[in-house]
RNA sequence: GCCCGUGUGGCGGAAUGGUAGACGCUACAGACUUAAAAUCUGUUGUCCUUAAGGAUGUGUGGGUUCGAGUCCCUUCACGGGCACCA
């Protein structure tokens, strides 16, 4: 006898969801193999920085991987998954000052902690493969890679601006500059250039911008912005005489406004400038306080434009006019050649500057609207410019280019905006460089059997600066070619180095492997399928993935050109805002509504003002700790509402309510397991075949049931393709919402009951696969949901028999008919002029036209 | 400033150019219960109407089309990225 759903005790999750993570472990589901014949699949979340727990930024990401994986695991592909941890970095070091831990104990604790976190939500990864980037292994091998690369011609040495904060004796990072001032000692921070390693981005330039096109799986969000970032311009570069010795070369995009050219504008850092301020006072003056500024942008963006005159002229190509030369703060050295002629009339910034020196305007350039607005910086037609008069800007840039070249004095000329990649940072934990510093033989690369440079534990971080500059023995070695006393490189490598390769190295099982990029398995398993991560990502980890795969390639480590496939970009995960009216933040569980429903403050009764929807932040207290949501409703009811209601690369406003609606939800599948049961659904009962069970059902709503359930598994199945969670979930509970209507039929009907349940389990196991495998065991079938195949549908029952069919009239509807979806076009006139609406309106009419659409839509023209 | 993206009920959001609002949340009602909770079943864009029914409706204004949330143009608002890049 079956029971009564409304009799059924709620789910236990927390019994259920321990058994099945230690069956999975126990089992090996989740072990990735490369053996069995069947396709690979990689999907891969960005790897965590185990900053100290999980939030429920974390949760989202690993459970939409976690969701792919288990899809594809079912769809029959072998699929990899893995998890590791982006380990260096400085929030270990400011743990270690603040609460006087070691980095290296703070940070393998947390991995600790998450590790165990991650557990708890039941995510399919491959543990074995498990690695922290900080770990010995890791970092040998990355400075085995960094000698490549050297060897390669990929790294070089040069000179660099950095953030120096002249307190705590360290660099900062741009976001460490706050209103120019160091974010820890407060002091003015300074310019300075140092020595430091590069990574040669910029020799794979073109290559990482034209492949661009080929990343059909990326979002083009994504791939704009890294387009923007390498920022390619085309243009020329023209050569000025000057009445000194030396002549000015400068960069234009323009080349067609130079007849309005009214000045030059050189870089502070120009290596002219750097002569001229050896003699002149002020223009060592201005440079001086050129240098004083922070290189933060946020800085630089605030400043008016200055300049000085340099007292140099040069000679205009055509005109033979001398034009001065001034230095100016807005033009930087870095991109380009240094210097750029200025044309007031046509460009923001040389206007900007040549109103505030009283430097002439001149128009060469027409506006196609007839407007005389200055600066005009769009298409025209050019004025005032001699042989160039009557052309449009396109053409007027060709011919330009084409007559400096013919003169001699100019180049077609492209730049691109990207940079080479400085990978020095001060800072004791991240990865030694192998290098070393020999007064002899200068600097020195370390042999690969001398590798890896350990990191040494016993440091100090009681006194200003890198703690390995200060370790007393550390620094000392020999050096490798001429055995004499040398110093190693005490900078480390930026975090960003580390991340730029673990994909790869998650392909290879073997930890001792030390070959671990020269056997098959990055081969079997590269590229990526399906990436998942955060948009914050979108430039730079994506951009030095892209370029450490071109640059092992060349090599030789790996033929790798484009490392991930497809990528997907979640959204943020935002909740509500409470503050006092002093502005101080509050929990959610200091604000309730009081009688009149306004917010008060559940202690003192002031008023709170509702602030909107936040990023989760610490500060903002309006964070959600997920620990606390697997307590109290487990996993997959976590598992759920985090891909549930909106598509996973919005923004997700966390709600309480919505929570608990998820929960319910879980309950009434559990409910409907149970009572399956009761009525002896399951595995006992799916031998029959759907054809002989519909046949002799004689239940047409039962009948409809199934071929509804069809359709279900087909919205699922495409849903999921599209990485629409969202709809996935909605399809779901759209069948059960049917089977519910149909329970009392559950006992007689058990034969396609039973197929309907088992393919819902199928179904639902990537979202909550805990409860999943329980239904599954509980309602007797083999093995685990986990190693199912995923189901298939048929595809006639998808089709409906019978539709509603929608009549219009001049384009509004009237009315709906049922019909059979090949009912014949003349009876559905008919039929569908009977309906009084239809007929209120068209009759003494004359119909024009009607439009018929099978199985879509018929319309009435009148 | 430049480049993207997004505007649909009280809310999150569905909708290959073809019945707008699937699914969920909230709210309300009915059943069950001594009662409440839970559960099950409904209703829920707005306006008019006792009702049947009608009108209206996807940020604004226009256009294409038999038909527009969807395509094109205009404009506004919000969000994101880049920003002295010559």
């Amino acid at each position: 006898m079956s029971v009564k759903i409304s009799d059924i005790d709620s789910y236990c999750f927390s019994e259920v969801e321990g058994h099945w993570q230690r069956q999975w472990l126990e089992r090996g589901a989740f072990r990735a193999s490369t053996g069995e014949n069947k396709p690979k699949y990689y999907v891969l979340e960005m790897f965590p920085y185990p900053s100290g727990k999980i939030h429920i930024g974390h949760v989202r990401n690993y459970t939409i991987g976690d969701i792919v994986a288990r899809y594809r695991t079912a769809c029959g592909f072998a699929v990899l998954h893995p998890i590791g941890w982006d380990a260096f970095g400085l929030p270990a070091e400011n743990a270690a000052l603040k609460q006087g831990v070691h980095p290296k104990d703070w940070t393998y604790s947390n991995i600790e902690t998450m590790k165990k976190q991650q557990q708890a939500l039941g995510l399919s990864y491959d543990w074995e493969r498990e690695f922290a980037t900080c770990d010995e292994q890791y970092y040998g091998f990355q400075q085995k890679i960094f000698l490549a690369l050297y060897h390669n011609g990929l790294v070089c040495r040069k000179e660099a601006e950095v953030n120096w904060d002249p307190v705590d004796h360290c660099v900062l990072a741009n976001e460490q500059v706050i209103d120019g001032c160091g974010w820890r000692s407060g002091a003015l921070v300074e310019k300075r250039t140092l020595f430091q390693w590069f990574l040669r981005i910029t020799e794979f330039v073109d290559e990482l911008l034209s492949e661009i096109d080929n990343l059909d799986g990326w979002p083009d969000k994504v791939k704009i912005m890294q387009r923007n970032w390498i920022g390619r311009s085309e243009g020329c570069s023209i050569t000025f005489k000057t009445n000194t010795q030396e002549d000015v070369e400068v960069f234009s995009t323009r080349p067609d406004t130079i007849f309005g050219a009214t000045f030059l504008a050189i870089s502070p850092d120009h290596p002219m400038v750097q002569k001229l301020a050896k003699t002149n006072e002020e223009i060592a003056k201005f440079v001086e306080e050129f240098r004083k500024g922070s290189v933060a942008q946020e800085v630089l963006d605030k400043q008016e434009k200055t300049g000085v005159y340099t007292g140099i002229n040069v000679y205009h190509p055509f005109t033979n006019r001398e034009l001065p030369v001034y230095v100016a703060n807005f033009v930087l050295m870095n991109y380009g050649t240094g210097a750029v002629f200025a044309t007031p009339a046509h460009d923001r910034r040389d206007f900007e500057f040549a109103q505030k020196y009283n430097l002439p305007v001149e128009r060469v350039v027409a506006s196609s609207d007839g407007s005389n607005e200055l600066p005009y910086v769009n298409d025209g037609v050019l004025v005032n410019s001699d042989f160039l008069n009557g052309l449009k800007v396109e053409e007027a840039k060709n011919v330009i280019i084409q007559r400096l070249c013919d003169i001699g004095c100019g180049k077609r000329r492209v730049f691109f905006k990207l940079m080479d990649w400085g990978v020095s940072r001060q800072r004791y934990w991240g990865c030694p460089i192998p290098m070393v510093h020999c007064v002899k033989c200068g600097i020195v690369p370390l042999e690969e059997k001398d590798l890896p440079v350990y990191l040494p534990y016993d440091v100090t971080f009681d006194r200003p600066g890198n703690p390995l500059d200060s370790h007393p023995t550390w620094k000392h070695t020999q050096c490798p070619m001429c055995g004499a006393a040398a110093v190693r490189e005490t900078d480390t490598l930026d975090t960003f180095f580390d991340s730029s390769w673990y994909f790869l190295r998650f392909c290879v099982n073997d930890h001792t492997n030390n070959n671990l990029l020269e056997n098959g398995d990055v081969a079997h398993w590269m590229c990526v399928d399906q990436y998942i991560g955060g948009v914050e990502h979108a430039i730079l980890h994506l951009l030095y993935a892209r370029f450490f795969s071109k640059a092992l390639t060349k090599c030789g480590f790996v033929n790798v050109s484009e490392p991930f496939a497809n990528l997907f970009t979640q959204g943020m995960v935002s909740s509500p805002t409470y503050r006092k009216e002093n502005g101080d933040w509050l929990f959610p569980e200091e604000v309730r509504r009081n009688a009149v429903g306004e917010h008060e403050v559940v202690a003192t009764g002031e008023k709170v003002f509702v602030g909107g929807m936040e990023k989760m932040s610490k500060s903002k207290k309006n964070i959600v700790d997920p620990d606390e949501i697997i307590k109290k409703y487990g996993a997959d009811t976590l598992r759920l509402f985090i891909v549930s209601d909106t598509p996973p690369e919005r923004d997700f406003p966390w709600s309480d309510e919505g929570l608990e609606g998820c929960w319910r939800f879980i309950n009434r599948i559990w409910r409907l397991f149970v009572h399956a049961k009761s009525c002896q659904v399951g595995a006992g009962n799916c031998g029959d075949g759907a054809v002989i069970l519909l046949a002799n059902c004689g239940d047409e709503a039962v009948v409809q049931l199934y071929k509804n359930f069809q359709r279900t598994i087909k919205n699922v199945t495409e849903a999921l393709e599209e990485k629409t969670m969202n709809r996935v979930v909605a399809y779901l509970r759209d069948g059960v919402n049917s089977m519910y209507l149909q329970l009392d039929k559950m006992e007689i009907h058990r034969g396609i009951f039973s197929l309907i349940i088992r393919d819902l389990i199928r179904l639902m196991a990537p979202i909550v696969p805990h409860i999943c495998e329980e239904a599954w065991r509980m309602l007797g079938f083999e093995g685990l949901v986990y190693n199912n195949t995923w189901p298939s549908y048929e595809k006639e029952y998808v089709r409906v028999s019978i539709i509603d069919f929608p009549i219009q009239v001049n384009g509004k509807l009237r009315g709906t008919i049922d019909i059979a979806p090949d009912e014949d076009e003349e009876k559905i006139f008919e039929r569908a002029l009977a309906v009084p609406a239809v007929q209120n309106i068209v009759s003494g009419k004359v119909i024009k036209k009607k439009i018929f659409v099978r199985g879509k839509i018929l319309n009435f023209v009148l």
